[in-house]
DNA sequence: TTGAAAGCGCTACCAT
DNA sequence: ATGGTAGCGCTTTCAA
């Protein structure tokens, strides 16, 4: 297909040669040149930015990445859209990729394993690295990416079997929440965690119950139910239901989107949080310290996490034998209405 | 740099020339083979798919993209996350991309306009074409865009001077909310909006305020707020501070995200929706049918949207210089409890 | 029905 | 300090 069809005849994007033939040079002193190579003469390197700049020169990132190797790309799978963590993972995310020079290429959104023809997409946009958040990778989808070396870093959830992560410290942040409520006065406690138990889940019950345990209380009532708004709101409705000798007088909500359909559950039924029921939550989410909510939780650092996620991510992109590393960052406690009333 | 460095030679990725070497064919048969091209024989045809499979060999999109000039890849522009709608226009899009068999590349998220920077990655990366959803292009990045000849569609917008684009029709879904207050017999009526006017506000507003003039009613209050919970909660406060002649006795929040901030508002000042005030939103999230909002709102078709969208940009991929094409569907009217009781 | 070869745009290497 | 050239992996003519 030559130039002069269709009716327009639309000139041919400007690309490294036709930059080379304008400015006399060879087209490797173009890329040279423009990638601030130290050998090329100040003047040369002045009259052909000169020039890309005139004739509007983009340089066409996927040659470059047929021959260099690297395509600046990076794969990102995120967790279900009911759950707006996601949303700030994803703006985080982006703002990081901006400030380092990079691209995202989204993969995946939900709570199903992301599955091989995603995988896949990996290899045939040559993505440097893949960040995933929460949603699992299934074992052939890694076994994948592992045989082509493309590295990946999870984030807010540990690698089933190896890997590198970043991860909030679960178990600290939801002791702090325990803390937070025994010195409050609560003594009836009850987790509502998902049904399947993810390491984040685990690590959140399992920091929890531990604080608690080393009080001195034992019995710690267990809810499953999924990890959604609505999920909570019928959890908080089975909270309100239940006999006065039974009914718990803290309820630890795994997520904050689920501790906020909590909250909102118990108060339709008649219940008071906090003077009846005091809820926590783990996350920060924006939303959950709304007004109407105030809600006691912790707040996961997400931007350095999702900076440190990169930055393992470029470190393997370099190396990709570097060994697995793993990051854990401390969460703040942030202590509003949900829990206490003063 | 050859295979031999670091420290395990990996194996290289395996090519079509790999293929080709293991079948003996051209590099060319094992393209056409694999692409179904129907004159190749069975026999070759089969041979070659078992090997492709047996090697796990997978295409690299970026080689393709540079050889055929199309790359599968569509990028895409968020409004702010701050609105649950655009988490949902995200996953509708990556639904529809999957079906298609094309993938995304997140370009931009947020209010502000998509800058130079990001009109230019469109082009380094071959991008088939791009959505863009609220956030408003520059004009510098509409020209480049132009220039190049990447197609742009916008979803949820309409192109300022020109473009193809797909929206709900807003004037009409506005319409429905209107006479659906006058139904019920509100008669004093207010509408919350964003200060700077997108065509997208305007068009609900005026389908609003239409529908009331046509009824009789001319005075309307106009609240400015931008468009986030947290600005519909402020309003919501100020119009339970009003006086009593003067407080509306139906509110029209130009968006459902804003929607709920003014009921919340509202009702932690203690006026009641819907018996003193009405509220009633635009967009149909899935957030605010939740119990304790029932929100009154026009539902937008968004996967349909999405889907027809798509279709602009496909057919606009093929070739670029179809003439600019505008669809616009009909939203559904959601009658909630946030405007009447029974 | 298949092969050969050119070329997409860029970079890296080896010369000079 | 700069030029020349091969080659990344694939597709697409043109030949056979």
């Amino acid at each position: 297909m030559t130039q002069e069809d269709g009716a327009a005849a639309r000139p041919r994007r400007v690309t490294v040669v036709t930059l080379s033939k304008l400015a006399g040079v060879a087209p490797s002193t173009i890329t040279r040149a423009l990638k601030g190579d130290p050998r090329i003469s100040p003047k040369t390197r002045e009259k052909i930015s000169a020039l890309a700049k005139e004739y509007g020169y983009t340089p066409n990132a996927l040659a470059r990445t047929l021959s260099s190797g690297r395509s600046g790309l990076y794969g990102i799978v995120l967790g279900p859209e009911s759950n707006p963590l996601y949303s700030h993972i994803l703006h985080a995310a982006m703002d990081e990729a901006e400030s380092i020079g990079c691209r995202l290429l989204m993969l995946h959104i939900g709570m199903e394993q992301m599955d091989e023809k995603t995988a896949e997409a990996l290899l045939q946009y040559q993505v440097d690295g893949c960040l995933i958040t929460s949603a699992a990778i299934g074992s052939r989808a890694a076994d994948i990416c592992r045989e082509n070396n493309v590295p990946l870093v999870m984030v807010n959830r540990v690698a089933e079997r190896h890997g590198s992560f970043v991860s909030c410290d679960n178990r600290a942040g939801a002791g702090l929440l325990a803390k937070h409520l025994l010195q409050t006065g609560r003594r009836k406690f009850a987790v509502i965690r998902p049904p399947q138990t993810s390491s984040t889940a685990r690590d959140r019950e399992n920091g929890f119950t531990e604080v608690l345990a080393d009080a001195g209380i034992a019995g710690v009532m267990r809810l499953n139910y999924a990890s959604g708004w609505d999920e909570g709101y019928a959890a908080g409705g089975v909270l309100a239901g239940m006999l006065e000798g039974e009914q718990p007088d803290a309820v630890f909500a795994l997520s904050d989107i689920l501790a906020m359909g909590v909250i909102d559950g118990l108060r339709a039924a008649g219940i008071r949080v906090p003077q009846d029921i005091a809820v926590v939550g783990f996350d920060g989410l924006p939303e959950s310290q709304r007004p109407t909510y105030q809600l006691t939780t912790v707040e996961q650092p997400i931007r350095m996490m999702i900076n440190r996620a990169f930055k393992l991510l470029e470190a393997r992109t370099k190396d990709y034998f570097l060994p697995d590393e793993q990051v854990s960052l401390g969460g703040r406690l942030l202590i509003g209405k949900s829990s206490q009333l003063t």
